[in-house]
DNA sequence: CCAAGAACATGAGCTAATGTCATGATAAAT
DNA sequence: ATTTATCATGACATTAGCTCATGTTCTTGG
C-alpha cells in the first residue's frame, strides 16, 4: 500500500534533485531513501525516475505520483491544522525575541503566513528590551526565542530550524575576494567588524579564530547589518555573516563572499521554547511553517 | 505523522461502526485498531470518537479527518490507477464466468465501473458454455471465474472476494417462518429446491444436511432465482441461497428467511483467476473493485 | 440483580518493515 | 587517471506495528 511517507519523499526528492539532499530534508539516510524508494517501485511494478540525471528525472508514472503528493499532501496539512485548531481553543500567545540581528528577512514571511491560520494566537515581537531573552524565555515573559547559540537550562527546549553557513564579507576588491575560502591567519591583519555582543557567543572567534589561535588586527563592532555593509564596501575592514544575510549584498554586488576554513563553517540556527508549549498544536505549526518557509525564502541554508 | 493507513482504518471505522467489525475489514485485529488509534490519537492530542455508543460517534476532530478521509483516499486511489495503467499499456482481456447463478446483482456494478477506468481491457461474459468454467480457466479461455467452491487446480489463484451467510428461503406462513434458524431434521420432509448443479457442490447438503445424515423428502430444481422464489412463495418448498441474492425478495415480503444451523452457514465467494494475471496491474484493480463494489451494494457480508 | 456476552483497553512479546552502516559500483569532474 | 559525487546493496539494528492473552466496562436477558 502506498503510504503518505512516500509521497513525502517524492516532494522532497524533486525539490532536492538528488536522494543525498532529499534525504537529508525528510531527516533519513540516503540508504534508506534508497531502499524506500525501490520498494514502491517493486510494488508498482515500475521505476519512478532516472537516477543518472542531475537533478533527477522522473518517469511518467514518478510525475504522475508526484502530481498526486502535490494534490494530497496540502489537503492532510490543512487537515492536521483543523484538528490542531479544534483542540486548542484557549487562545495562545506568541511572544518572540529574535537573538541573531539580521532574521526578519525569513522571519516576516513565516508571522505573516502563520498569522493567517492562527488568527486567535497573539503575536508580537516586543523591541527594546535590554534582559536577556533567555531566561525571559524561562519566566515566561516570552514564548519564543531565535538564537544561534542554544544554552542548556532548564526548562528550555531548543528545537534546531536549518543550518547555515557562516560566510566572511569582504570588499569588491580586496586581496581575499577571489579566494574560495580564507584560512584563520589570513585574518591576522584585518579588521574584523562584529555585532555588538560577548566575544563567545560570535562563531567566527569560537569555531575558527580562537581554536587556531589567531586575533585579527582590530575588532570594530557595528549594530545594522547594513552599517557593517558600508564599512566592508569601503574597505574598512571584513565580517563574517550568515549566508542568507549577505544574499542581498551580493546580489548588488556590493560586496564578496569567500568561505570561512576549507570546510565551512557552518552553524544551527535554534528556536528555543518552554518544554511545555513544544505540545501545543499552534507551536508545532509555528514550528514547521517556519522551517518550511525559510527553505523557500533562503539559499544555501540545509536541514538541522 | 499521519499516514493513509489511518484514514483508511477511520473510513472502515465509520462504515462499521464498532472497533472489531472495522478491524475484520481491513484485515487486522481488533487489538491492532485499538493501538493504531490510540497511538494517533495522543499525537493529535485529542479523541477521535466515543467509543461508548453504538455505532460510534465521532468527535469534531474525527469528523474532520474523516472528512480528509473522503477527500483523499480517492485522490490515492486514481493514483495509483493511473500509474498501473501507465504501465501495463498491452490491452488487457477479461473474459469471466459466474458459477454462483446470482451473482450480477453486484457484478454488474463493478464492470461498469471497471469499464470507465480500463477502456481498454475487453470485458466480456461469454454466454452459453456448456464446459467446466475452472479448466476454461487453465486453458487461457476465460480469465475470471466467479466461483464458491474452490477446487485445487495448478495454475490457478483463488482470490477471496467476501463470505456470505446461506439462508433458508420458506412461504410467510411456513411453520419454520418464526425461528431464527433451522436444524437439519428440520428439513427431513421439506422439499429443497437447489440449482440444477452437482449434489457436492451445494453447501446445504455438504456443510449441513451431509455431515447430519439428513435427506430432505424431496429435491427439486429450477434455472432461476425467480422462479425458485416463485416455488417457495407458493408453499412447494424451501430453498437455501445466499442472503444477497435473497434481499430483493425480503424487502418486497415476499418470502421469509431464517438461519441455516445455530451458526449460520457461512462460505466465501472467490474469483478464480491464473496465477500469471495475479500481478496484472488491471487485475489487481478489478479485484479491489469488485470487494469494493460488493460490500457497498450488498449487505450482510464480512470480509474474507 | 446477577450471569453471560459484547466491545474496547492494555501489557507483553514477536515479527517484519524500515531504518543505519559500511562498502562497492558508476558516472561526472578535474 | 584520479578524485569526487551519487546511488545501490547487503548485513545488521531498531522499532513500529501487529497478535495474543487478558482485564475492564457496559449491555442484555433470565
Amino acid at each position: 500500500m502506498i503510504e503518505l511517507r512516500h509521497l513525502r519523499t517524492l516532494i522532497a526528492l524533486r525539490d532536492a534533485g538528488s536522494l543525498v539532499e532529499a534525504a537529508e530534508r525528510v531527516h533519513l539516510t540516503q540508504s534508506a531513501l534508497s531502499h524506500q524508494i525501490k520498494d514502491l517501485e517493486e510494488r508498482l511494478g515500475t521505476a519512478l525516475f532516472v537516477r543518472k540525471t542531475r537533478p533527477v528525472e522522473f518517469t511518467r508514472a514518478g510525475q504522475r505520483l508526484l502530481a498526486l503528493a502535490e494534490q494530497v499532501l496540502p489537503l492532510v496539512r490543512m487537515g492536521e491544522r483543523d484538528v490542531a485548531r479544534l483542540i486548542g481553543h484557549e487562545p495562545g500567545r506568541l511572544h518572540m525575541a529574535i537573538e541573531c540581528h539580521s532574521c526578519f528577512q525569513w522571519l516576516m514571511p513565516t508571522i505573516d503566513h502563520f498569522r493567517d491560520h492562527w488568527p486567535e494566537v497573539e503575536i508580537d515581537i516586543p523591541g527594546g528590551h535590554h534582559f536577556d531573552p533567555l531566561p525571559a524565555l524561562a519566566r515566561e515573559q516570552l514564548d519564543l526565542v531565535i538564537t544561534a547559540d542554544p544554552q542548556p537550562l532548564s526548562g528550555v527546549y531548543y528545537e534546531p530550524l536549518f543550518r547555515y553557513q557562516g560566510l566572511l564579507a569582504v570588499a569588491r576588491q580586496h586581496r581575499l575576494a577571489e579566494r574560495a575560502f580564507v584560512a584563520p591567519e589570513d585574518l591576522a591583519d584585518e579588521t574584523l567588524i562584529t555585532y555588538p555582543v560577548e566575544h563567545a557567543r560570535l562563531d567566527v572567534f569560537t569555531q575558527f579564530l580562537d581554536p587556531a589561535g589567531v586575533r585579527p588586527r582590530e575588532i570594530r563592532t557595528a549594530e545594522l547589518t547594513v552599517m557593517m555593509m558600508q564599512l566592508v564596501a569601503s574597505g574598512r575592514g571584513v565580517c563574517a555573516l550568515p549566508n542568507w544575510a549577505l544574499t542581498e549584498y551580493l546580489e548588488r554586488d556590493y560586496v564578496k563572499a569567500v568561505g570561512i576554513g576549507e570546510a565551512g563553517m557552518w552553524s544551527t540556527l535554534y528556536a528555543a521554547i518552554r518544554e511545555e508549549s513544544r505540545e501545543q498544536p499552534w507551536m508545532e505549526d509555528f514550528l514547521r511553517t517556519a522551517r518550511e518557509t525559510s527553505f523557500a525564502v533562503l539559499e544555501g541554508i540545509k536541514p538541522a
